[in-house]
DNA sequence: CATAGTTTCATACAACTGTTTGAAATGCAA
DNA sequence: TTGCATTTCAAACAGTTGTATGAAACTATG
């Protein structure tokens, strides 16, 4: 085996370019020019395109959710078991905001790849993707405990806008700057971060309970959310 | 020019062919074989590929702007000159929300086809969609005359976080359906709408005004939101 | 009907795609 | 060094893509 280096060459070019301009326009002779390796490289070492890309997004995905959970484990472990539901949704969209926004964008193409791979719904990436269902049952297991008072069908919803606030800034941060003429901080992550969680919060605690900063939990139970809608 | 029977059966086919699958992996051939007209009738007709998809996009653009732009109108000849927050978000995601969900799916293949092309970003569309910054501006200054001691900022990411929302639903409303095991309900298009509307309400005004129905506005102006976040 | 203009059609084209091939180069153990 | 396995390389392959062509079919006007 040696060094793998054309193997890792090819990864981090797929990465890059696949992150910067999505999968339809990107061939392998596009890859094997930024990586400079040869062709053949790439049906040597995995074998099809599609085998290279499903690699990549195998890596990134068990990276991605050992972050979060990272994160989750140290807020419910902080929590005494039970983390609030601030901490709760930090973990959730933080690893990956700080991975595609920021001043230190230099090394985001990681995480752009995978808000490309979870829009684009490319044949190899669509089969895995399923796993990140049960994933994301681990952060809505944790909510229920976070807030034992909230009713299922709003737990759900909560997790889905919180992703959704994330994903959308990241995606097309473009348009905001433009529309907000500058005005939107774009690499401001914490901020922004702290501004998505406490929309969450407040979708989940239907406005009730309002953190205006990490350090300040809300109190992790008793809000009756059965606001009607 | 006859009927021009085959111009529209292209652009339908078209238009159902991107939206159920994206740009990515339609070809001339699908579509034509869809339309079940000849091979050389696109090129005839429209020049080429790339100018069939700006055609189709610039005339749905226009079809959903207009239709939002009638609601916001609506809503502030009814309050006056003045549209509460409410009705204005309403009108900004109701239009593309009721096309794509709900029971009557099988006319929402134009804001499916919305959906997509704001995501996979092709050539032809990218050239476009500038003029979409245009229009949501139409709805930053309604919502800057409903809230008018709204910091600029504030109202930016609320518009954000709204079609965020209202995005995220649609693209992903599969996941949101396996992850909660059904409890979700998708087809609830109003609830959904109400649902997006309120928490993004809340994060314009800090939580403190809550929008329960669609009969009930906020409070037009006066409150304060310089929630330091 | 005849004719001019429009529209359709089968077919071909050139460019590009992912993949394969077999030989050359390289690395490493004996 | 020799010998063998691994890795690289240029070239070619078959398939698909969007587009172009020129003849045929159609439509409508005179």
């Amino acid at each position: 085996m040696a060094s793998d280096h054309t193997r890792t060459a090819i990864l981090s070019a797929a990465e890059q370019l696949y992150a910067d301009r999505g999968f339809a326009d990107v061939t392998l002779r596009d890859i094997v020019a930024a990586a400079d390796v040869n062709l053949a490289a790439v049906n040597y070492h995995f074998g099809s395109k599609d085998e290279l890309i499903a690699e990549l997004f195998v890596t990134r995905s068990l990276a991605t959710n050992r972050e979060r959970l990272n994160e989750l484990k140290a807020a419910e472990a902080a929590g005494g078991g039970r983390a609030n539901i601030d901490s709760i949704l930090r973990a959730l969209v933080g690893p990956t905001l700080r991975g595609c926004l920021g001043p230190d964008r230099e090394r985001s193409a990681a995480a752009r790849f995978m808000i490309r791979a979870s829009i684009e719904s490319v044949p190899p990436i669509r089969r895995i993707k399923n796993r990140e269902i049960d994933h994301l049952r681990k952060f809505a297991a944790a909510m229920r405990r976070s807030l034992p008072d909230c009713s299922e069908v709003e737990l759900y919803w909560g997790l889905h806008f919180a992703l959704a606030m994330a994903h959308q800034t990241i995606r097309d941060s473009e348009r905001l700057t433009k529309l907000s003429e500058g005005l939107c901080d774009l690499n401001d992550v914490q901020g922004i971060i702290d501004r998505v969680v406490t929309v969450s919060v407040m979708a989940l605690t239907g406005g009730e309970a309002q953190s205006k900063s990490p350090a300040r939990p809300v109190a992790p139970y008793g809000r009756l959310t059965r606001q009607d809608l």
